[in-house]
DNA sequence: TTGCGTGCAAAGGTTTTGCATGGCA
DNA sequence: TGCCATGCAAAACCTTTGCACGCAA
């Protein structure tokens, strides 16, 4: 096999405590680097970045691209089969602010897509540019 | 009013004639900046990103994200304001195929995430990432 | 012992920004 | 004249990489 041994040393049981904290969130990378180092771990963060980018090629987190200018997001992934919550971002072009929603509806969409239109949609990296509910209210 | 006012400059001209002669064809900014100064024209890069940005902003391009280390790709898109108004994009990741959709079900997503999120969905800016049919199929 | 993992710092690439100058209207 | 636009270089940003050392198996 060309699949590379996994030693388990102290940082990476350090790095998946702390993504199992999080338990589904989303997070980036620096996440994980600054909430290591505010319990006292220091962990470089190479190894943060070397450690979820296996994880994601692995399956076991998904990762989410939202633009050249933002950190990509990862999420826990429960179990490779057993979980269909995948959620897409909704960015508003005002205040940069980043939603992130699971909803039955927005489920749908990929399905539908899929059906109706042959094209299997890739959550990970679609981004729904709008204004925000705030934005619009204040403006 | 709080757009401002748009100067006529040489600089401008270049690199509007610039993505016009692509006419439709996808770009990066340093794809402009390299086509300019293979002309003999220099313009600052810092002024490419500018006005694709502000055109960008303006849906007079269409800005594609792929994904954090790799450059935005834009495009020209036909006519701003025609009627790409509840219409939506998908492009195909495998083939580069930008597939035009206007469907009853896809005009829904907007009224939904207008009423259950807040949100007010640019459907100009918005870009569905995936697999198409056809690619699908032939793999 | 073997070779994977780690840390540090530096490099990588794209995009943004500060500031003084130049040009359009 | 009053803004807006430009250029240059530097900064900012996220991410990757080189290399020597440490550590799991």
């Amino acid at each position: 096999m060309n699949e590379k041994q996994i030693y388990n040393t102290k940082q990476r049981r350090l790095i998946l405590d702390c993504i199992a904290e999080l338990g589904g969130e989303h997070f980036t990378a620096a996440d994980v680097v600054a909430q290591l180092s505010r319990k006292g771990s220091t962990v470089g963060q190479a190894t943060v970045y070397r450690m979820i980018d296996r994880m994601a090629e692995r399956g076991e987190l998904r990762k989410y691209v939202i633009d050249g200018t933002t950190a990509a997001c990862y999420q826990l992934v429960g179990t490779p089969d057993a979980d269909c919550r995948e959620h897409f971002h909704l960015k508003c072009e005002r205040c940069g602010r980043l939603i992130h929603v699971e909803c039955e509806e927005l489920s749908r969409i990929a399905a539908h897509m899929r059906e109706e239109h042959g094209f299997s949609v890739d959550s990970s990296k679609t981004v729904f540019y709008g204004i925000c509910g705030s934005c619009k209210q204040g403006k």
